[in-house]
DNA sequence: CTGAAAGCGCTTACAG
DNA sequence: CTGAAAGCGCTTACAG
């Protein structure tokens, strides 16, 4: 029954056709396929005749041969899969991430298995596992939080993995971020040479490098410029969120009523404090400036086009993959921590301070 | 020189540490290794006596013992690996529909590798040419343009292929999309229950099945309406971009001077109007309403927020995963194609015509 | 219930 | 320059 289509002499439809192999070349050049097998790599292809070599290489093009990376890849011990784990594909911070680790792979044979992990434990363990299972020969992270456990799974598991976007600060992997620091400072010195004394800040989840590392770039930044205690404030959102981020500007107003100014963890946030200025009354930038993180495709046609820092997200896919590439080919390579340069992206949403126009 | 460090009695860093195999398992057991693949396979276990099998599992989870899947999928010729070819990651439409597609298929043990085609023939073919090379059990496709060469290279392969956003008429695939033309309708009832007599359609490019199934709708939708010639027009957007939009806005400008609705060809596009009309110190939806489709994030936070079209991405790839494994499964079901009900989400870009408030 | 064997499609020392 | 063989880690008829 199952074979009712497939009797001698019907030609059959193509997905039913059987992959051609190197024995399928081989047999009809009548040469070992072995022969084959050095022919079909660049690497080896010196070692056969050329005559022989054009030969079969004419007769893989005109069947259509294709070499089973799979079937190689289990001889050598090379999948050449790279798992890539993120927290969520929909935020739209990750997909230019996404391709510039998949340019960088492709050019060196590579291919992503991209999986969402969300953020229940169990889930992630699930889904690394699976890539595992799939003999992935790296792991791009970009979910860590700081002293993620799931780190922990990894190194116990002796995968190499890079982490991106995120960091940590164990050293037991490299990392490619943006320059928080230097983000926060950009985006201090702005206010404050616009004329903003009263500056607060909505941090990031503290669980994330990127939530404490901004924080901290902030304080240093207000430091430098010695505004006063009570002339600034910061305050945790919850989440990276539109919604966190309006709470957590509520609660802002509360911390430091006078303020003029807000530096945003990143840009949904910032739009959170859009949605609570615009409950209030307040106009932005006339009464309060706004500044976010990020530069998210569209924030520039927001209503007033936000002025963000721009992180280079796609340098970023790019260069976690080179370093997980190198690390893969030389394990023993050191660690490193690549900074990338944010830049801060002038928009409407930030002014002189009430009263000083 | 290159195992210096793996002498014997040294403690090996994890990476450097043997993958454990059904082998390893066997020869600690003191059974064949047939007995430990019958085991670790839920579908075998019954064949191997309880008591066994319970040694074995226990053994299995001490040593982190993980089954090769890329080893198996060679013997049973199944990778359990799923193509996803995307022509922009970046795009906003796609992450969601991934997520769905990732959703299903992890639900049954595939794993989607995903990949940016872009919009050259030559890449395309060479990103299809490396996912068959990891045996992938079939491909779907977000890329598909209408009469797509892609397709024909596709089903030249015999790859079972399904294609997802947008369609194809031969019926040789299923497709899993919005239904246009409903979306159309509610776009231009909703217009037209405004008060709006005079209303532009600027499609999307007529190479994509979106764009010519929207033009369509839109016009069955005005002649349902029994809308004069002349109290309508449409042009078409070179691209799905806010830039393209912005010039076809200028266009349908001169094609229908008194227009007081345009029904755009998606959320993009719509930018692009609102850039027009604000050019033109249009206020929108005072002079000019503006309807969208996709509902893209954060197109709620645009001024005014934009009233479109939503349509169920995470469903759209969820269905699409759906049939393919299917297809997979019995490569003689017959093509469908699977039409998502979409729906209108008035916001306030949207209003009464002039002078009719 | 368990073992022994063949084989999936390759790569790569080892001979010759 | 080419062939023959072993083996990557599994699965699965076939015996017993």
């Amino acid at each position: 029954m199952a074979h009712s289509n497939s009797q001698r002499g019907v030609c059959l439809p193509m997905s039913e056709r059987k992959r051609v192999t190197i024995k399928d070349l081989a047999a009809e050049v009548d040469v070992h396929y072995s022969t084959v097998s050095r022919v079909m790599n660049p690497a080896t292809r010196h070692l056969v005749a050329e005559e022989v070599a054009t030969r079969i290489l004419k007769l893989a093009e005109l069947r259509g041969f294709r070499p089973n990376r799979i079937a190689a890849g289990l001889r050598t011990q090379r999948s050449g899969l790279i798992g890539v784990v993120l927290p969520d594909i929909a935020n739209p911070v990750f997909p230019p991430i996404l391709a510039g680790i998949e340019a960088v792979l492709g050019r060196h044979g590579y291919v992503p298995i991209v999986v969402n992990a969300g953020v229940e434990r169990a889930r992630q363990r699930f889904v690394i596992d699976q890539l595992l299972a799939r003999q992935v020969e790296g792991l791009v992270l970009a979910t860590a939080e700081r002293d993620d456990p799931l780190l922990d799974y990894c190194f116990q598991l002796g995968i190499p993995v890079v982490m991106v976007n995120r960091g940590e600060h164990t050293g037991r992997a490299s990392c490619v971020v943006s320059d928080s620091q230097l983000a926060m400072a950009l985006t201090v010195d702005h206010l404050v040479s616009l004329g903003h004394r009263s500056i607060g800040h909505i941090a990031g989840p503290a669980s994330t490098s990127t939530g404490e590392l901004r924080r901290e770039g902030f304080m240093q930044a207000v430091k430098r410029h010695r505004l006063r205690r009570g002339a600034y404030a910061v305050v945790e959102a919850e989440s990276y969120t539109r919604e966190a981020g309006r709470r957590a500007c509520a609660q802002l107003f509360e911390a430091l009523p006078g303020l003029t100014a807000i530096a945003a963890g990143n840009d949904l946030v910032a739009m959170g404090c859009y949605d609570f200025l615009r409950e209030r009354g307040l106009r932005c930038p006339e009464d309060v400036s706004v500044v976010g993180h990020n530069d998210m495709p569209f924030v520039d046609a927001l209503t007033p086009p936000l002025t963000t820092i721009r992180i280079p997200v796609h340098d970023m896919g790019e260069q976690a993959a080179e370093l997980l590439l190198r690390r893969i080919e030389k394990p023993q390579t050191a660690t490193v921590v690549i900074e990338l340069r944010p830049e801060l992206v002038v928009r409407g949403s930030t002014g002189a301070p009430p009263g000083q126009g």
